[in-house]
DNA sequence: TCGTTTCACTAGAACGATCTAGGTGCCCTG
DNA sequence: CAGGGCACCTAGATCGTTCTAGTGAAACGA
């Protein structure tokens, strides 16, 4: 049964090494100011003890924490890979990390909250729902470094990826196999649905190509529904708003007796883990998730030391073709 | 550019509303000891300046910070979906949840000291890998509740979904419907794997039937692998280890061009999403996510609170049939 | 030799909350 | 009218750190 036993302090250490507590807390924060010989005989009386620096304690006094808050979508696979390498980034840089889920019953701003009661210096917001009023207002308090979404202001940081690169690119990539009749399933409501959406209808246009949308959405369903929608004018290729709406719309193709890609090319759009699997190997535009993460949490980092001002980063996605986009058949 | 400004404090609110510090504390946490017009008054002066408790201060006073630590894997669909309901539950107990997430680069015992960290009052550690002497090394600190993994000792507890009898029902299915030959596609080293393996074993054999199992895994790659291998004595039912596994198996199927379930039936494991994605509607068995998280809250809950001892909670998991197990063709 | 600098270290005051131990009034009771 | 009880409120200590301002001693330069 175990007592639970008080953790060791400062103080316990001090005492087992002989020397003073702000001693010893110099030499737990590696600052200067300590003999090596005095130094070494700290640390061992505080591995002895099993001590470790109480974070609640260290972060009142100091205010810095050291601290970035990561808000994301639980079920968003693509944000997944983002914590991954936002982890990373983090560590490398120094700071550690706090996660708030946004989930259906918990609004962005509950969890935002908590990122900041935790201590977070900065907080990065995985394609972020709020208000720009209330993104203003939580950036009049830390940096805000916004990812995936770029209208924020001025107040705020952005870190996205070009969407009218990386439709412009899926478009060119789809004309160039020969495609002529293509149609953009598009996102809805959906974050960067809108500027896909423009983005699509300006590119084809310019082509002197017809831009034939049809409403969409972000998840299996919704390609699922765009692709049996399709029936009666069948394209010889479609540009999906994100992979899974991608997948939807594949299997949604096969039902109806149709091979992807001999009778149509399917284009997907994030590379998630899904475009990856072996069996399904989807083209798609990549917007590199990692290099996403790490360009949020540099900004993140240099708003919170201070050293820029805020700013907007846009990074060109670029196209991973595999096997579900080839060459129309012919007459197609 | 707007100075990044201090947030009030204690002192702020008591000057404010003209009482001292320590009626505004008992006013904010709700303590009784305040007189109604007194407290409206606080609220109002704390709510004019925005004031919000600084956490850190709080907690390194009163020991208590309401925080449970959750641990999980980013990229496991099936833990997003305890997290989700993990937030729900948790919150209404009145405890908030600190996220950390598992990743590739960043090791279980990592992710669980950054948890403590925070303050963490408790932990809830999703098919934690860790040994059983670092589990009950942190059992020590702090409860711990240990989720989807029940062999942890005595020193912490667990919650987790019966394995056996997840089998036993697939089993049973399968055998209702009519199938003889079935086949098990392993997890490989997966946490719940080798329990799932011998309870498929142990029941078949129990029926009189042959318990042909072959490795597998637990992402779609191993089920295709698996489903490629069954190629010269196909069974007429399969049980994977888990969804995406069984995802993977039946692209394998398809590939080979059989049928599920006109010719293999499929039985999936976890009812995750991915299982009921309309074009899948995968069979599957339920291990009910937001049951077995509102249990391991429940569990960290009681634990803190002193009102019982450690113990081991095991949930019956059901299952869901759907469209991809049916009666064997004729002379399978 | 005597200031000055540098180095190693320490005492004590923060940080912003909670908690303990009172101190007021005010009402009631006998 | 003394004393007890209660409801409301406050001063001051405290949590475990970090930070500021030193202290003492050794090393240095002139």
């Amino acid at each position: 049964m175990s007592e639970q036993q008080r953790r060791p302090t400062l103080v316990d250490v001090a005492r087992a090494a002989g020397v003073s507590r702000a001693l010893v807390s110099i030499v737990m924060r590696g600052a200067p100011g300590a003999a090596e010989a005095t130094r070494q005989k700290v640390l061992d009386a505080a591995h002895e003890l099993g001590y470790r620096p109480d974070s609640r304690a260290r972060l009142l006094r100091s205010t810095r924490t050291k601290l970035l808050g990561l808000s994301f979508s639980t079920g968003h696979a693509f944000h997944a890979e983002i914590v991954d390498a936002a982890y990373a980034e983090a560590s490398a840089k120094g700071y550690e990390l706090a996660l708030g889920g946004v989930t259906s019953g918990r609004p962005e701003a509950r969890t935002i909250e908590a990122l900041l009661d935790f201590g977070s210096e900065a907080l990065i917001l995985i394609s972020p729902t709020l208000s720009s009023e209330e993104l203003a207002r939580y950036a009049g308090q830390v940096p805000v470094v916004s990812l995936l979404r770029n209208d924020v202001g001025e107040l705020a940081d952005s870190v996205s990826s070009d969407d009218y690169e990386g439709i412009r690119m899926a478009v060119e990539h789809l004309v160039s196999l020969g495609h002529r009749r293509i149609v953009h399933v598009d996102g809805g409501t959906a974050v960067s649905a809108e500027p896909r959406r423009s983005a699509f209808r300006a590119e084809m246009e310019r082509r002197g190509l017809e831009p034939a949308i049809i409403a969409g959405g972000a998840m299996e369903e919704d390609g699922m529904a765009a692709g049996n929608s399709l029936g009666p004018d069948m394209p010889t290729a479609v540009i999906a708003f994100n992979d899974r709406s991608a997948l939807g719309l594949i299997e949604s193709l096969r039902a109806q007796g149709l091979k992807v890609p001999a009778d149509v090319s399917v284009l997907g759009y994030d590379d998630s883990q899904f475009a990856r699997l072996s069996y399904v190997q989807l083209s798609s535009i990549s917007q590199d998730a990692p290099l996403l993460a790490a360009a949020a949490v540099d900004r993140a980092v240099a708003r919170i030391e201070g050293t820029q001002p805020p700013g907007h980063v846009v990074r060109t996605p670029h196209l991973v073709a595999r096997r579900t986009t080839a060459t129309p058949a012919a007459g197609g």
